[in-house]
DNA sequence: TCGGTATATCTCGTATACAATGGGGATATA
DNA sequence: TATATCCCCATTGTATACGAGATATACCGA
C-alpha cells in the first residue's frame, strides 16, 4: 500500500494511509523488523539500506525511516555515511575485541546478582530457550539459533534487575551477532550447544561463583572460535606494504 | 526565508539560512551545546525543550532539532513523551541505583587495564583536570566542577583503550550528572575534592589494585551522599496511600 | 461559587517538495 | 585497450506544509 501515486484526493483518507495515530507502535515494529533481520544475518554486514526502498517496503514515508535508521545507527547496527546513506555495520577486529571484553566484564559481573534473584519461572523460561536453541542448531536453522542465543544472554541479564546494564548487554549481544556474521566460522557458530543448559544448571543450584566462571569460559570460547583475519580494507595502505 | 518573522537576528551571529553544507558539524555542535547545558545543570530535570524554541535559538529548522532531540533521548538525557514533547530527564531512584551499580562494575573493572596502559601524558592531563576541578569547587563554580568531574571519569575510561566500554562510561557519567541534579545535596556535590588526585597517584605508582579499590570507595561515597527521598511523582498512588 | 462542556491555541507527528552532492557510466583520447 | 574526464542521475539533507492530539480557557448552567 504505497500512496505516492495518490496525492490528489482529499477524500481518500479513509483506509489507514497512516497519517497519524499508531505511529509509535508502527515505528517500533519496523525497528524490530530491521533489527531482527540484521541480527539473524538475513541482512549481511555491508548491505546497503536505501531510505526509498525501505519506505516503500514498510509503507511509511522517508521521514519515519530516517528516524529508525538513526536509532539503529546509535545502536551501532547500521553505519550512516554522510552522503551515501545507511548500510549494515561491518565491525572491525578491534570492535570485536572490545565487545567481547565488555561482555566478559558485565555478564560475569552480573552473575552473582542473577544467581541471587533468579526465580523458578525464569529457569523454566531459560531452559525452554536453551532447548529450542539446541533444536534449531540441530536442524540447521542458523538464523533461529543465533537469535535465540542472543535472547538467552539478554534475558539472563534482565534477571539481574539492573535495567541499565541489561540494556547494555542487549546491545552487546546484537553487535556480537554482527561480529559472528563477519568473523564466525560456518562450522560452529557462537555458543556451544549445551553450554547454556549447563549454565542454567549452575544457577538452579545456586552456585553463582561457578556460573560466573563458566560464563567467562563460555564467552572466551566464542571469541576464540572467531577467525579474525583482519581483512584488508578496500584501500590498503601501500606505504605500509612497500615500506623499506 | 527560513525563520519566522524575526526580522533582525539579534543574537544569532550567523543568519545562516544555509541550505545544505556544514550540516553535520552544525548538528554536532548543537547536540553538544544542549548536552552540556544539561550536564552542567543549566537546564534542570523536568525543563521542557520545545522544538520551536530550539529551532529559533539555533537557527535551524525543526527537522534538525528533532534529530538531535531523538539522539539525546536515546542517550537518556531527555525524555520524549508522545504528544507533549521533550523535557530533561528526571531520573528515578531506581535508575540512580542502577547507574551507580553499573559504574561500580565497569569503572573498577577497567582500572587494571588503565593502570597498565596509562602514559605520562595522560597523567599530566588528568592531574590538570583534577586541579582545575578543585579550583572550580573552591570558587563555587558548580557547573564547571560538575563538568570537569564527568570529564575526568570519562577520560580515564578512554585510557583503557576499550572504546565500547568508554562510551558506556561516558553515558553513565552524563546520567550521573542528572542524578546529582535531582538527588544531590547542595552542600557537597559529587566527588570529594582530592579524591581524583589521590586516584591519579595510585595509577602513577602503578598500583592498579589499589586504584580499583579506591575507585570503588569513591563511587560508593558519591552514591551515599545522595539523598534519595523518593519524591512522590506528580500522581501519587492513592491506592497505596489509602489502602486499608 | 463551583463544575462541566465547548472552543481555541499550542505543539508535535507525518508527509512531501526542493536543493545539492557525489558517484558511476559513457565518452574521448593517447 | 587502458586511462582520464565529464556529465547526469540517483540518493540524501533540509525545510515547510498540513493534520491531529492535548491542554488551557472561557462561558454557561446549577
Amino acid at each position: 500500500m504505497n500512496q505516492r501515486v495518490k496525492p490528489s484526493p482529499p477524500a481518500s483518507p479513509a483506509p489507514r494511509q497512516g497519517k497519524n495515530g499508531d505511529g509509535a507502535e508502527r515505528h517500533e515494529a519496523i525497528h524490530r523488523s530491521i533489527s531482527d533481520a540484521i541480527i539473524e544475518h538475513r541482512l549481511k554486514p555491508g548491505a546497503r539500506l536505501r531510505e526509498d526502498a525501505l519506505s516503500e517496503v514498510f509503507g511509511v514515508s522517508r521521514t519515519g525511516i530516517r528516524k529508525i535508521l538513526q536509532r539503529l545507527a546509535l545502536e551501532q547496527l547500521v553505519t550512516l555515511t554522510p552522503r551515501r546513506g545507511a548500510s549494515v555495520t561491518r565491525p572491525t577486529a578491534d570492535e570485536a575485541k572490545d565487545v567481547f571484553e565488555a561482555r566478559q566484564m558485565v555478564e560475569c559481573g552480573l552473575m552473582s546478582d542473577i544467581a541471587r534473584r533468579i526465580t523458578q519461572d525464569d529457569i523454566v523460561t531459560l531452559k525452554d530457550m536453551a532447548q529450542r536453541e539446541r533444536e534449531a542448531l540441530r536442524s540447521g536453522e542458523q538464523s533461529v539459533a543465533i537469535r535465540l542465543s542472543a535472547d538467552f544472554h539478554t534475558y539472563l541479564a534482565r534477571v539481574s534487575g539492573n535495567r541499565t546494564l541489561a540494556d547494555f548487554v542487549e546491545r552487546l549481544c546484537s553487535r556480537s551477532s554482527l561480529i559472528l556474521a563477519v568473523y564466525g566460522n560456518a562450522g560452529h557458530l557462537g555458543c556451544e550447544s549445551h553450554d547454556h543448559q549447563d549454565l542454567i544448571q549452575y544457577l538452579e543450584d545456586g552456585k553463582g561463583e561457578r556460573a560466573a566462571a563458566f560464563m567467562g569460559r563460555h564467552l572466551k570460547a566464542i571469541e576464540a572460535s572467531l577467525s579474525i583475519v583482519e581483512e584488508e580494507d578496500e584501500a590498503p595502505n601501500l606505504f605500509d606494504i612497500f615500506a623499506p
